[in-house]
DNA sequence: ACAAAAAAACACCAAACGGTATCACGTCGA
DNA sequence: TCGACGTGATACCGTTTGGTGTTTTTTTGT
């Protein structure tokens, strides 16, 4: 029942594919401007798109001969959710925000 | 300024370590209570603690000659902020939590 | 004093990971 | 048509990872 988490936190556990969620959290990117940020070879870049893609975090969609790049943030929170397990040990207040990311996820 | 995640985040990428943190959260317990759970050998086992360790999300207290193992929820906080950032995507209702737990992180 | 328990430390292994260089393919513009 | 562009795919390489088995150290109970 619950989503399998292995894939989105693999995907989470290197700096450079959390980077480039956060890059593309500002902007959808085709892969030349993602590994233009980077200093490591576009197949490199390929490597963790396509993990991050694995673990459902990015969507791309085709135009033209490029490929565009978007982030799908609506993956993060199968992750927020197992972490918010751990609110009982500090404090109460993510329960209630995991109540309201759930209630309306299902809405769409 | 902000805390390196790095460890943390590496510590969460392995499913036996994520078992591990829920199984502390329960109640603290030795390396062979852990290895117990598993289909695994104690040494293992004793391997995915120190990650855990570097993660800074346990900590070990000797007694007499066992070491018992306890969970460090509060090291989970900056792998929760920096999902925050994705809050802008689906909702707001994040980021007053992450403000609610910053703002009574310094008092004691 | 000493055997047994609990944990740590070490050497070793196959597989996965993060990277490179190179090649192949579809698409656009002149 | 055809070269250049954007991208994907593949083969290869060194290091890390997750596991094993074995040995060593410390502490307890009798």
């Amino acid at each position: 029942m619950s989503a399998n988490l292995q894939p989105a936190f693999r995907a989470l556990s290197d700096p450079t594919r959390r980077d480039i969620l956060r890059m593309l959290g500002q902007r959808e990117m085709t892969i030349v401007e993602i590994s233009s940020q980077f200093s490591m070879t576009r197949a490199a870049v390929k490597k963790h798109l396509v993990i991050l893609q694995e673990g459902d975090l990015i969507a791309t969609r085709s135009q033209g001969r490029e490929r565009i790049n978007t982030l799908n943030p609506d993956a993060l929170k199968p992750v927020l959710d197992w972490l918010g397990w751990f609110d009982q040990f500090w404090d109460g207040k993510l329960d209630a925000l995991k109540a309201a990311i759930e209630s309306h996820q299902d809405s769409p």
